[in-house]
DNA sequence: GGGGCCATGTAATCGGTTACATGATTGA
DNA sequence: TCAATCATGTAACCGATTACATGGCCCC
């Protein structure tokens, strides 16, 4: 149910319609907590029909303003002071990693230094994002800052696990040479 | 899509029945790819109706062994070579991060220290789980050696950025204290 | 006038979780 | 005999994605 406590964590800071909120999840939470302009709309009705927003003016186009209530500001509170977060599961890109002995080494080896490139790129983009935001300080920004130095940190190392996986395939291959083998690509012609 | 390849991809190293899957889903992959008894016997019968497996045997109890087939090891291993992961949205531990400025000072640094404390706690686990594994030669344990030692530096990772970012608060907290302040805990009386 | 942005919503579908339901076989 | 394990399935529900649908307002 973390959708709904990432729409009360930014009404929280500052009132706002869906659309303002969209903004926001395409430019800080994209690389946290993407939501669609469809979940945002429904789940602020749902939170308005359970008290822990409300419309707090409106203005062209139907725009609806939303504040955060007492009992929203305390169930965000809650949230954050009494949960914490599940284990991260659905890791496809190491999903992949168990099966890469279907693939011949040197496909193996690509995909594990596509995946360091990847990260390497990835790195860029955020101290560019790092660059960008430097300057400000919001609440949500001064946090932001630090799950952003999360992401800096997450894209070094992966790169680095990548690159040091992609050594260690020809030891692989020297281990499932060195068998009267079956599985793998053993039904090869 | 991902479970369909994991289901593929653990019937092109051994046949096998969905309760066989669900013993390696909850032991190898548990880390990576979780998936509930439901899910693996309705892709079972999804991909068996679409020619990528086959039931290769019938034993006790309405057992049904199943063979990926050829389509189904092309299937692999297009996925394999062709596709490249999505990124990892949706992480829970760095949302809450953003709005830790809801919280007083000392609860949002207890937060950080926890993670860093349950990330400590995995790593060991995983040492463990690889000491165990150690001896195993099979494919799946070759290379699945290599996403557990992600998991290793993942977890070393995430702990030092949680007492890196718990030893910020003190900063975060200063730069809000010096301002007029509105916002954040700024309503409380 | 018209293009681009502001603004909100509905519907279909999908992948995943939880709970329910059932029963056969094996071995102590 | 009876508990543990093997074995498969269904149904309800939930959160998320994608596509569709509509229209007002602002400024050039």
């Amino acid at each position: 149910m973390s959708l709904r406590h990432a729409v009360l964590g930014l009404l929280a800071e500052f009132p706002g319609s869906g659309y303002d909120l969209m903004k926001v999840f395409d430019i800080s939470l994209r690389n946290v907590w993407p939501a669609s302009q469809s979940q945002v709309y429904s789940e602020l009705n749902a939170l308005a029909a359970d008290g822990l927003i409300a419309v707090s003016a409106t203005g062209p186009r139907g725009r609806k303003e939303y504040v955060i209530t007492d009992d929203g500001t305390a169930e965000l509170r809650r949230w954050l002071a009494e949960t914490r977060p599940a284990r991260n599961f659905h890791v496809e890109g190491l999903l992949r990693v168990h099966f890469l002995g279907q693939l011949p080494p040197d496909q193996a080896r690509e995909y594990l230094t596509w995946l360091a490139e990847a990260n390497i790129a990835e790195r860029k983009k955020l101290r560019e994002l790092e660059a960008e935001i430097a300057g400000d300080t919001r609440d949500l920004a001064l946090y932001g800052r630090l799950a952003l130095e999360y992401g800096l940190r997450n894209a070094a190392m992966t790169a680095e696990w990548a690159a040091w996986a992609a050594e260690r395939i020809d030891d692989i291959e020297s281990v499932r040479a060195g068998r009267a083998d079956s599985g793998g690509r053993s039904d090869e012609k």
